[in-house]
DNA sequence: TTCGATGCAAAGGATTTGCAGATGC
DNA sequence: GCATCTGCAAATCCTTTGCATCGAA
């Protein structure tokens, strides 16, 4: 957290409350938020922003590489701290998402089979849908 | 193609000249396409519809598994008649899709990975961004 | 003739933009 | 003080809905 609010300042950006309090609900979030939920949330916790905030916040966070885009095909983009990559659980009852360590394995595969069609890798984005075992 | 007719006559829906385009635009294209697309695809070819009826034909084509959605996260659904299963190589410079199959590797190595953490994995969705030859 | 399909206008929901005022540093 | 942030209102973009009409079988 520090580290990143120190990177910022670096950077020449200020740290107003909103931006300290989202990124701080990024990080203590596991899940990806939608900008509808974070500006609720927020706002339970006394900060109120305007949901346009928030959207340009998402993008800055985005931009600088702190947040990273989900997009499960609801309608919202979410976003959710930047972190080591992975994939997606999501489960098609309640809805709920759990996050899967990306392995070398499965990496290893994506690029060789985009290699195949002489196609460079750079990223890839797995959603996995089904049902949780709550919901089983 | 006349299969899918013969299939959709057989359920009581009717094939209009819109809906007979449409389908054979998808089955003539490869690649997933957005409504926005379709409707000009087809203006070309001198069938003028509106795009109310390219949303409401591709949701219709989709509720009978004839055509599945795609969502790259650009804002946009895209559509593409369903086959077997595949993902998508999305090039981040020219924006070309492309193909590529889904092994049954690929496919148990997901489901294993899902099963570890007890999520039933039904489906799953793949998308590999990167550059193509071309833009190489 | 009948019920599905269509066009049009208007609504809806998420996200973006322009601009003036507020505020970190 | 000055560039960055913010709030507000309005605009945009994609998609959906209501309703009257049309047309395939």
């Amino acid at each position: 957290m520090e580290k990143i609010i120190a990177k910022l300042r670096r950077s020449g950006y200020r740290i107003t409350p909103a931006r300290r309090a989202l990124i701080a609900l990024l990080i203590a979030t596991r899940a990806p938020l939608s900008a509808d939920k974070i500006q609720a949330t927020l706002k339970r916790k006394n900060i109120r922003t305007h949901k346009t905030t928030v959207y340009r916040e998402l993008a800055f966070l985005k931009d600088e590489g702190i947040a990273g885009e989900i997009i499960f095909g609801d309608g919202k983009t979410r976003y959710e701290i930047a972190a080591a990559h992975h994939h997606h659980l999501v489960c098609t009852g309640c809805r709920a998402v759990t996050d899967i360590e990306c392995s070398k394995k499965i990496n290893a595969l994506f690029s060789k089979a985009a290699h195949k069609v002489k196609f460079n890798m750079q990223a890839h984005s797995l959603e996995i849908f089904g049902v949780c075992q709550n919901c089983h």
